[in-house]
Order: C-alpha cells, then structure tokens, then sequence
DNA sequence: CTAGGGTTAG
C-alpha cells in the first residue's frame, strides 16, 4: 500500500493485521508492522494497544505487558475492560493472584466496570487452581452488582467442585443456581453424574437426579445414556434415569 | 455494517 495514497491503511486495517499477525505468533512481524504504522503517522489507540497485550499474556510475558500498559497509559490512551480482561486473564492463569487483584483495584480506580467476560475467565482460573469457593464468592458478588451470572459460570464452577471432590458444595450452588432463576441443563448434569459417579456414591447422586429431571432435564438425560457400557456405574444410573421417560 | 477480552463434559 502506498503511502499518502487513497489506499493507506488507517489505524483499523493495521490493528486488524497486527491481531492476526499476532494470533498467528508472528510477533516480530507484528512488531515491525507497529513500527511501520507510527513511523506512517497513524496512531495505535486502545485496541492495537489490546492485542499486543492480550497477546503477551497469553504468552505469559507479563513483565513486557506491564511495560506495554504503561506506554498506552503514557501515550494518553486509556486502558478499558478488555485491556484490563486481558490482564487479570494472563496473572489468574499464571496464579498470580496479587497482581491480578491489583488490576481489579486499577480498572475500578479508573471507573472501569469488570463485565461477565472478566468474571469468567478469573472463575476459570480459580476454579482450575483448586479456589472454587473463593470463584462461588464473586457470583453473590456480582449479583449484588447486577451482572447476572449465567449457566456457563455456573458449570465452571461445576467442574471445580466436582475435581475437588466438593459435593456439599455443588449442593449448595444448585441452590444458588435457582436463586438467580438458572435451570441446570445437560451440561451440569453430566458434571454432576461424573463427579458422583466416579466416587461411587450413587445413593446421594439419586436425590439430586431426580429432582433434575423434574426441571425438565430428563428430555435430554433419554439420549446421554446411550454408548455407555450398561454394567458401568454410569450406565446404571443412566439405565435408572430413562425409566423417568415416557 | 470499524478491530480487541472468556467458557463448563462424557
């Protein structure tokens, strides 16, 4: 493209091509392609500064991250929540929870609401460090922010209890969940028939089941079963659940 | 009708 030309790429079509560049992890030539654009005049703003740092956490770079937020911050642009998602995603992942906190404290000194995608992926991290009830915390918390959590929060939070072994709590997040008017769908369901069924304790599975299968559940329970060994403990209780259907 | 952040299973 030449410069000066109809055609010179604005701050859009170079951020887009720095994004895949970077997607693709060819870093250094995303480097030279920011380098090219400034030295073109055309000035990065908060999403080419976005990717790059969303890119280097993901990477785990988090010293050259910091290094990239503070020359956005100093260039006059301002971080927003995805800047932000972007860098609690990269020190939660990393179980770096001091610092990820410190984010929190940043973007909401700057009056930078965390949204449902920061939430989840902090959860994520939480819950796959072994924190499930520290990630259960921040569902009451974001109800009493009016953010309402979803289905898929909630089979995040699923799947950490039942890889801890936690039954008495996904007792009480199914309580939660109709708390916030969520109906647990499939997904849930086979969180819970795994984790029960992996310990052998059918007899407190069965109650739960059941009453999983009232919310309209059992329509979908009908197919789970099938492709599983009928004397496996999990073909059983599928065998048991079907006799629900009609 | 301008690009960027997340995600649960057997």
């Amino acid at each position: 493209m030449e410069k000066g030309g109809v055609c010179s790429p604005d701050v859009v079509s170079y951020t887009t091509v720095i994004h895949g560049l970077l997607k693709e992890g060819e870093v250094s030539k995303a480097c030279s392609l920011f380098d090219e654009m400034v030295q073109q005049g055309v000035v990065p703003n908060v999403v080419t500064y976005s990717s790059i740092i969303d890119a280097l956490c993901k990477a785990g770079a988090m010293d050259k991250t910091e290094l990239v937020l503070w020359q956005m911050v100093d260039s006059g642009i301002q971080p927003d929540n995805v800047t932000y998602t972007s860098m609690i995603h990269g020190y939660s992942t990393l179980g770096r929870w001091k610092e990820a906190g410190k984010m929190f404290r940043e973007m909401t000194s700057r009056g930078i609401i965390p949204d449902v995608v920061t939430w989840t992926s902090f959860m994520t991290s939480l819950c796959k460090h072994g924190r499930s009830r520290e990630a259960t915390g921040i569902i009451d918390y974001m109800s009493a922010k009016c953010h309402k959590p979803n289905i898929v929060l909630y089979s995040i939070l699923f799947h950490g209890y039942a890889t801890e072994g936690c039954f008495d709590d996904m007792i009480n997040l199914l309580d939660s969940m109709a708390n916030n008017a969520i109906v647990p769908n499939r997904q849930v369901f086979s969180i819970l028939v795994d984790a029960y069924a992996k310990r052998g304790m059918m007899d407190e599975a069965m109650p739960i089941f059941t009453g999983m299968c009232e919310q309209g559940v059992i329509r979908d329970v009908y197919r789970w079963g099938q492709g599983v060994s009928p004397e496996s403990t999990v073909g059983r209780l599928a065998d048991a659940l079907n006799k629900f259907v009609r």
